[in-house]
DNA sequence: GTCAACATCCGTAAAACACGTAATTGAAAT
DNA sequence: ATTTCAATTACGTGTTTTACGGATGTTGAC
């Protein structure tokens, strides 16, 4: 049995789409969602084997959520089904750690296959001809998907604690204050964090942090 | 007997609700469509009481398809399904030619009620989209004198500029020489735009590039 | 015991930021 | 026609942050 968790702002689709899914032997829709701000919260109590993310575009505030969801589920995967569907798009929601890829061209067979295909471990795209382009790449982007992650890790508590708080707009001065260490002391920590993590600007840290979720956007 | 046609880009969602509306008693689904370019074609060919639209935002494209589709079928009654719900879109919607209105809150339950609303000549729209006509004024007047909210169009296109250029790790100086103005203006600019928005930090400056889609993450 | 990483601090110079002021322009309101 | 206002440009002054060098003591691994 898999279970199957589903995300659609449109809540008549979403329940058509789960009666069918339903109707599936193997399949068992444990979660349904249509709200952005509790899928977090509703994962967390019915957690799921693979989860159907129906959105239209890929924005950044889209990649962002699926970014998201695979630092605090990763033994969910993610399947996205959207109506965008060029090369690039699909790219970035894969190195944004989506799992699988719909089209608006699928059919209910090809979802199924999805599913299947997701649960054994493999990736799915819907489009056969992208699917040779992004074996060539798909080595690469894992390599640096684990190497963000290895930065984030190579970060120590104190910089951590550092990055967190001047990510909640605190000045150096009140971070100073709040910790009971010098104002250089904070400039050293950041310094070091911009270092480790080759980071130009601090623009980027900002980046950083909400894409490892340690800052809240 | 109701006859229903269906249009839904998404191939996944077209089929589910099509199995759900047949279940019902008296609905009929007669007509299923995912193009845009065959929908008048297959329209001609198998008429319907009742077509339902789904589409995700109000555009010029899209509305203009409500007026041209009740040109040619002046019999068929329009339900529009979107995610986009402002009064101006509604307004605009109904102003096309449509004949009813679900929002993404709109539940099987209100389909189905909506159609037998249209089949019976009247009108329909969901909800929270009536309580929003109807609160149309209240909010006029209460957006008189609250707070202005963070909003991207409050600010000009030269400050939108100049922050999607910081936000993409550019220095002050290098925007400075990429524009062809002075350090000190670039920087005047982002004064402006944080006073108009009202933020303490440039860390909340980052944050609110990328919520509003003009800082890539 | 050595070594690497960590946390703490400082000096100096450059860059960015906060806040104020102001000239020019063009559009909107009266 | 005149006023009003926002937008764009720019500078002055003082503060804060960043960049790039160090420096010291602590700790844990090998």
């Amino acid at each position: 049995m898999i279970n199957i968790g589903l995300y659609d702002e449109h809540k008549l689709s979403l329940e058509a789409s789960s009666k069918l899914i339903n109707e599936v032997e193997d399949f068992e829709v444990v979660m349904l969602c249509s709200d952005r701000s509790v899928l977090k919260t509703k994962m967390k109590i019915q957690p799921v084997n693979v989860l159907l993310l129906t959105m239209h575009d890929l924005s950044a505030k889209n990649l962002n959520l699926i970014v998201q969801l695979n630092i605090a589920f990763p033994k969910t995967r993610i399947l996205i089904v959207s109506l965008v569907s060029s090369e690039e798009m699909i790219m970035k929601a894969i190195k944004s750690g989506a799992k699988g890829f719909l089209s608006r061209e699928s059919e209910f067979t090809d979802l199924v296959e999805a599913i299947y295909t997701l649960r054994n471990g493999h990736d799915y795209f819907s489009k056969s001809i992208t699917q040779l382009l992004l074996n060539r790449y798909i080595s690469n982007l894992k390599d640096d998907e684990e190497e963000k992650n290895a930065e984030l890790s190579s970060l120590s508590a104190r910089q951590i604690e550092i990055l967190k708080l001047w990510g909640n707009s605190y000045s150096n001065q009140e971070i100073a204050e709040k910790l009971f260490i010098s104002v250089r002391t904070v400039e050293s920590h950041k310094n070091h964090i911009m270092q480790k993590l080759n980071l130009k600007s601090t623009v980027d840290l900002v980046k950083f942090g909400i894409k490892n979720n340690i800052i809240d956007i």
